[in-house]
DNA sequence: ATATACACGGATCCCCTATTTCC
DNA sequence: GGAAATAGGGGATCCGTGTA
């Protein structure tokens, strides 16, 4: 039959002994779609370098005949064929070595101990991943497919009957249709518990939100029942349910927020107490788990999303909220919040207070929802670019995801995949010291006036790309030809002709660049979704090849771009002070500079000249011009403090970098007071108003006239308490939770504030106290170690010593006499 | 285990010396 | 008078969180 498909997830099976490829989809009628294919499984064994015909042809007889007894699975070599190919950019011949089970490729690989092969390479990508690419089936991408329905046939087992699918396709031929629109189907879902600890207390609720159904599942019977709550008997009945639901619904994706961690875990462990099926998946199979560095949950043919962790790679590093708990990244990005309803235990709960926790566990899934829909292009997009299932692309780390895009586009330029490192690889790589990294200028502090800042276009990765920096251009030897450059105490060279590490990034900063004029023309989800996608990429492919982990690893590379980078920054910090300009500032790819009596065309001009001159596809852009910006000294001695300054444009928008106001760990007040003395001082070119503003406030924190909201540190548990060796104050305070059996564990952010004490003690620990304790904030500590130092450096730019004036005393500085 | 290095700054840790306390 | 305890100064280290 024919009909239209697109893949959304995949899995494999074995059958009579060979690999066969699971994916499920829908046509575009929406009906849902399985469709089973093979392809060919083998791997590469590079030949040493000038190996004889003959002996080719010896050798590949004797590969021929390789048969194993794997465990009681009898296997053998298929086929074998000789290829010109490339390995790290060399030509190479390679025998392509055809296998019957991709499981096998492996002890076949280590079998092959002859003299003339190099090396076994194309063996470690996973069976899925080796289908994608062989197959060239992507996911999230149309096709028109033919084939033979099996949906009521016995072939594989009846695998047709067992699914719950419209139709079972066994593909012959597939083609890559029109981009159509896909609309996929989307559940969220939330459960509530009486404990935190995985499977310790009841699953009191659970809600359901998608386009039409919104359901908050209890078996919690009130006096009134709100008209979107469905009871059911019991806990064991709620899963059953629960169940039934998603079977009925069939979404394409089940989505959750922190839902590997928590609720999937949390609905296994109540499904064994009870012993109830969790039947989720499409075969009716239960979520299986995978312990990873994070447990991961996989529903047979659903994809199960936790949005977190996709969040988590894709956007924390661009989000203002302090923490990534649902209810800030909705504030984010929805403008929505969770509803107000404090955590009890449910038999704490009031009669009257049971309809506040079913709308606040249903509104808790809506946002879900609606976060998914928000970031679905961005997932859609990663998905395209990386060729991976969506389920892995949503969980994959930045490194993985390029490490992805490269093993995808080898293809391209012949390449035989390099393997994953070995644990004494990894050990070995982990070992190196850290190279020398960016150049930070030291500014002088100070206010100034009239500013620019230019920075270069996706810094690292132009100088990847304009020197050819990676490991398959690494030369091993000096060579004439060749960039070069000191790096890791050495002279490192690297080939001219162009690696296919660079050319990939090349292409990836040429779509970012086109895809960001699009947006700036017509600003859409997707096309957005687009740019920041490429733009990741092109960020962390300087971060890839200095990983530990990566396939590609090459710290010569990594170094050197560093150091490239360095020279370029520096070259272009010599040449604009050439041009007549005063440098006050610059970190890794970014310079600020005073116009001087230079008008903003002039700048503009000039900065065309400069980019005239640049190599390769290196280029600084306009970053903006500001009025005022302000860099102060440090806390310890009375130079210039890096990664610490302020600018203000000439629309008053501020720009604050590395400033207490910026950061977690200090208390909302502190960076209150530091953020408006910035922007006075800013506004105005001087401290007068501040002045006035810091008398009062101050006046207000003696007389305690401040709520205590106000004085609260929080500090995020790094490590499991017993790991620390300096007991802080975040420490001694998470030890108060742990006697109040409040839940903690690496990553908790931990709230407390430093109050009054009987008798005075030395050790800030000792004046922890956590919200819920009574107590008075300690005003000394928050003057002398909060407040004062936050304005401190700033007051100091105009001579004002700001422990005078906030104690009362004299407030000009002996340097004005 | 899951991109890199550079940087700030608070708080504690730890060693040293001086002073106090104790017998 | 001499040993042990304590205080406090200051650099080293730990730790979390930023910038790029």
């Amino acid at each position: 039959m024919k009909t239209t498909f697109i893949p959304i997830d995949y899995d494999y099976f074995d059958f009579e002994g060979r690999n066969y490829i699971k994916m499920i989809g829908r046509n575009k009628e929406g009906k849902r779609v399985c469709v089973i294919d093979s392809c060919p499984v083998y791997f590469w064994a590079v030949l040493k370098e000038g190996i004889s015909k003959e002996k080719t042809k010896l050798l590949m007889e004797k590969v021929g005949k390789i048969k194993l007894d794997v465990k009681g699975r009898f296997t053998k070599v298929e086929k074998v064929e000789l290829h010109d190919k490339k390995f790290l950019g060399k030509s190479v011949k390679a025998l392509k070595i055809f296998a019957t089970n991709y499981k096998d490729m492996h002890d076949i690989a280590s079998e092959l101990d002859f003299s003339e092969i190099e090396k076994r390479r194309g063996y470690d990508l996973g069976f899925i991943t080796h289908y994608i690419i062989e197959k060239k089936l992507k996911p999230l991408q149309f096709y028109e497919i033919d084939g033979e329905e099996i949906s009521e046939s016995l072939e594989f087992g009846g695998i047709g009957k067992s699914l719950n699918v419209n139709f079972c396709i066994k593909l012959s031929s597939h083609k890559e249709s029109k981009e159509i629109k896909f609309v996929p189907k989307v559940l969220a879902y939330d459960i509530e518990a009486d404990d935190f600890k995985i499977g310790e207390g009841e699953i009191i609720m659970m809600s359901l939100f998608t386009d039409n159904v919104k359901k908050v599942i209890t078996f919690k019977k009130t006096n009134e029942k709100p008209e979107y709550v469905e009871y059911v008997k019991d806990e064991k009945t709620l899963l059953e349910k629960f169940t039934e639901y998603v079977k009925k619904i069939s979404p394409d994706f089940l989505v959750g927020y922190f839902s590997d961690g928590f609720d999937l875990p949390y609905l296994k462990s109540r499904a064994e107490k009870h012993k109830v099926k969790l039947a989720l998946g499409l075969d009716e199979s239960q979520p299986r788990f995978f312990k990873g560095a994070l447990t991961t949950a996989k529903i047979q043919g659903i994809v199960h999303v936790d949005l977190l962790k996709f969040i988590q790679t894709a956007y924390s590093q661009y989000m203002q909220s302090e923490t990534l708990s649902l209810n800030e990244v909705s504030k984010e990005f929805l403008g929505d919040e969770k509803k107000d309803f404090k955590f009890q235990h449910s038999s704490k709960i009031k009669e009257h207070e049971w309809e506040k926790y079913f709308e606040y566990n249903l509104h808790d899934s809506s946002l879900t929802y609606r976060l998914f829909e928000k970031f679905w292009p961005d997932m859609q997009e990663f998905t395209k670019i990386m060729q991976e299932p969506v389920f892995d692309v949503t969980r994959n780390g930045m490194s993985k995801n390029v490490e992805d895009f490269i093993i995808h586009n080898l293809e391209r330029f012949d390449e035989i995949p390099e393997k994953r490192p070995t644990h004494d690889e990894i050990g070995d790589r982990r070992r190196q010291p850290p190279f020398e990294g960016a150049f930070v200028f030291e500014p002088t502090p100070g206010l100034y006036e009239n500013l620019a800042v230019f920075d270069f276009t996706s810094s690292y990765g132009s100088v990847i790309v304009t020197f050819n920096l990676s490991k398959s251009t690494f030369l091993n030897k000096p060579e004439k030809n060749s960039y070069n450059i000191e790096a890791l105490g050495k002279k490192v060279y690297f080939s001219k002709e162009p690696g296919f590490f660079p050319e990939m990034l090349k292409e990836i900063i040429k779509k970012r660049k086109q895809f960001k004029e699009e947006l700036k023309k017509e600003d859409d989800p997707v096309k957005r979704a687009r740019s920041n996608a490429f733009k990741l990429l092109a960020n962390a492919s300087y971060g890839y090849q200095s990983f530990f982990g990566g396939r590609y690893y090459c710290e010569e590379a990594g170094a050197a771009t560093a150091a490239f980078a360095r020279q370029s920054i520096k070259e272009a910090i010599g040449n604009i002070e050439k041009a007549g300009y005063k440098v006050i500032y610059s970190d890794t790819d970014s310079i600020a500079f005073l116009q001087g009596d230079k008008t903003q065309k002039q700048t503009t001009e000039f900065l065309s000249s400069l980019n005239e001159k640049l190599p390769g596809i290196m280029e600084l852009e306009l970053e903006g011009f500001f009025k005022r910006g302000i860099w102060v000294t440090k806390r310890t001695g009375d130079i210039g403090a890096k990664k610490k300054y302020a600018l203000i444009d000439e629309k008053n928008r501020l720009k604050i970098r590395g400033f207490e106001t910026v950061r977690r760990d200090w208390c909302k007040l502190a960076r209150e007071i530091q953020n408006n003395v910035l922007r006075q001082v800013l506004n105005d070119g001087d401290e007068k108003a501040s002045l006035d503003y810091l008398k009062k406030i101050v006046k207000k924190i003696k007389s305690r006239e401040i709520p205590r909201e106000e004085f609260v540190i929080k500090t995020q548990l790094k490590k499991p308490i017993s790991e620390y060796k300096a007991i802080s104050p975040h420490v001694i305070a998470a030890k108060k939770m742990q006697e109040l059996e409040i839940p903690i564990s690496a990553g908790t952010l931990i709230e407390f504030y430093i109050a009054e004490t009987r008798e005075s003690k030395k050790l800030v620990r000792d004046k922890v106290k956590l919200l819920q304790e009574k107590g008075e904030y300690n005003i000394e500590y928050y003057l002398k170690h909060q407040i004062i130092p936050a304005v401190e450096n700033i007051l100091q730019v105009f001579n004002i010593n700001a422990e005078e004036l906030i104690d009362g005393k004299k407030q000009k500085t002996l340097g004005d006499f």
